[in-house]
DNA sequence: GACGTAATGTTATACAATAACATTATTGCG
DNA sequence: CGCAATAATGTTATTGTATAACATTACGTC
């Protein structure tokens, strides 16, 4: 019930537009990510007809850190990480364990591992504005089956 | 000189084929990533014709470890991590620090980095076959300019 | 030389993302 | 309120990325 509150109030805070609404809709909906193409698929009925729709919808959403894009996919997932996205780090970097069997993604942020990432970039001179880490293999329901 | 016999050598050792070769040569004479499809125009003249003979030379380059596949580009490049390809870790895991102005690549692998990674991975239960790190942002060089 | 395997060539197609332009809401402000 | 600025939408066309399917050719090995 909190949780779901909260989301709510996420959406309510970032005052979604219909188009925006519908693709979070159906990303919340879904247990696996999504392409563009798959969620404009399941908005036909709704409405939308052209995968721009959804691309734009998408951007802003993942703008607004309610959604992650999976480059190693090209693929979409709703933000589900651990702590919530109220806390703090909505924004920070976060790393994916994509299961390769279920399609299941996990996620999760360890400010020491990031910190780690940021004092090397740091050494070489490097400026980081995204970061982008994500694990293919099995989760452990698909491990041990 | 020694890096050059290094090279001829690594590529003898997997004994590339025509194409393999070929699809190596341009990656390994570009400063910055290239798509199939560039490293396809570049190679019109000498015989090439379709995409698939690119993704195919390709794939057996990223198997061989001479040649990383960036995810958030679409893009590949030549293997140049600085401990050189003859180290043991050719198929560790390797981070991408990428610049988006100049198109530069540094290539690293920090052993306690990918250490905690694996860490995470294994209390969550989760057995990765791939992992992918990719920085987005500006050099050194371009940082200051 | 016959067989199994790997690489190649070719055409067509599927999947992912953006360009360009016209139109409609929304918001803020004088 | 009315108007201008901004953001969102709708639509068509196009560009870019990757693979399917199938025929052919080279290569190693017994």
């Amino acid at each position: 019930m909190i949780a779901n509150a909260m989301k709510a109030d996420t959406r309510a805070n970032h005052d979604l537009t219909r188009n925006q609404a519908l693709v979070f809709g159906v990303l919340e909906g879904s247990e696996a990510p999504l392409s563009a193409y798959s969620i404009l698929d399941q908005l036909r009925e709704d409405g939308l007809r052209a995968p721009l729709q959804v691309y734009r919808a998408l951007e802003k959403l993942v703008d607004f850190g309610l959604v992650h894009r999976l480059e190693s996919l090209n693929a979409f997932v709703a933000c589900n990480h651990p702590s919530g996205p109220e806390a703090g780090e909505s924004h920070g970097t976060v790393a994916f364990a994509i299961c390769e069997k279920c399609d299941n993604v996990a996620e999760f942020a360890d400010p020491d591992f990031v910190e780690r990432l940021r004092g090397w970039a740091k050494a070489e001179g490097f400026e980081p504005h995204s970061t982008i880490i994500e694990l293919r293999g099995l989760c452990e329901g698909c491990c041990v089956a």
